[in-house]
DNA sequence: CCGGACGCCTGTCGGC
DNA sequence: TGCCGACAGGCGTCCG
């Protein structure tokens, strides 16, 4: 999906359109997302003023007097801004429609978004109760990444896609962080000191930085909400780079499965 | 508490 | 060309 980058690209690009925007109806084409799409939006919603667009980590925060629509992308999910007129794709699973014609469309082909709603302050809803800090805040840093790697002895690339350590850091990122960082994603997270981390940190903040001013990785599904492709898809390291050489030691990138997901790393370089 | 496996979906791609 | 399995940006849940 979606990682952070993508998420806070969405953010940004739906803020100033949604901004003070009353919403007027809602249009679900297909409830069941990964959990079904509740049914009292639709009386719920209508007369409400669209106050802010927040972000949690990979969640998408829309404040509307007095309750939030969490919205979030799964693996697939993509926002766009339009005409309500404008015809669905198949794809297109739910509209926030608003005053003026304009709708936030969700198109989600492999359905592992969510929308939900919430009239408790967001950060309590049990989706975002226990999420870890924010990469690029300053609650993010090396010691308490340092701290709680101690107990924890699976690969470092599981330790840092965990939400409840960080947020936002998913494959792709995760995997170009670590290379940045010079560490080898199996390396037990116990096993790296805090000097490494200290790195890692870095990586991490920049790698994400990067990538919001690029607006995103697309691999595929993912659009910016006029449409357009992210672009840092060029930019990536090692991402989908297997036999490729290393940018760094023009080592051939290695593949391999960690933790059920898809690692790529230089073994000459990250240890 | 920790770690690993599973399932939820559709689309795409490579191999035979 | 067609079919089939593997795999894809996430993450809540379950089990040992």
């Amino acid at each position: 999906m979606p990682e952070l980058p993508e998420v806070e690209t969405s953010r940004r690009g739906i803020a100033p359109l949604l901004t003070g925007r009353r919403i007027t109806a809602v249009c679900v084409r297909q409830p069941r997302l990964r959990w079904p799409i509740p049914a009292e939006l639709s009386h719920r919603l209508p007369g409400r003023r669209i106050d802010e667009i927040g972000r949690r980590g990979k969640y998408l925060l829309l404040g509307c007097g007095g309750g939030t629509l969490i919205l979030h992308l799964g693996m697939s999910g993509s926002l766009r801004v339009l005409d309500f007129s404008s015809p669905p794709g198949p794809h297109d699973h739910f509209d926030l429609v608003l005053d003026e014609g304009r709708c936030l469309r969700l198109r989600d082909p492999r359905r592992f978004g969510a929308v939900v709603w919430t009239e408790q302050p967001p950060e309590q809803h049990p989706l975002l109760a226990n999420l870890g800090p924010e990469p690029l805040g300053p609650e993010f840093n090396a010691e308490t990444l340092y701290r709680l790697s101690r107990t924890r002895r699976s690969p470092v690339k599981a330790f840092i896609m965990d939400s409840s350590v960080v947020v936002g850091v998913g494959n792709i990122y995760a995997n170009e962080s670590l290379f940045m960082a010079g560490i080898h994603p199996q390396r037990a997270a116990n096993r790296i000191a805090l000097a490494r981390y200290e790195k890692l940190v870095g990586a991490i903040r920049q790698v994400l930085a990067k990538a919001i001013e690029a607006g995103g990785t697309t691999l595929r599904d993912f659009r910016q909400e006029d449409g357009r492709p992210g672009y840092f898809a060029q930019s990536l390291q090692v991402y989908g780079r297997a036999g490729e050489p290393c940018p760094q030691c023009y080592h051939p990138l290695q593949q391999r499965r960690i933790g059920q997901r898809s690692s790529f790393f230089c073994t000459a370089c990250q240890k």
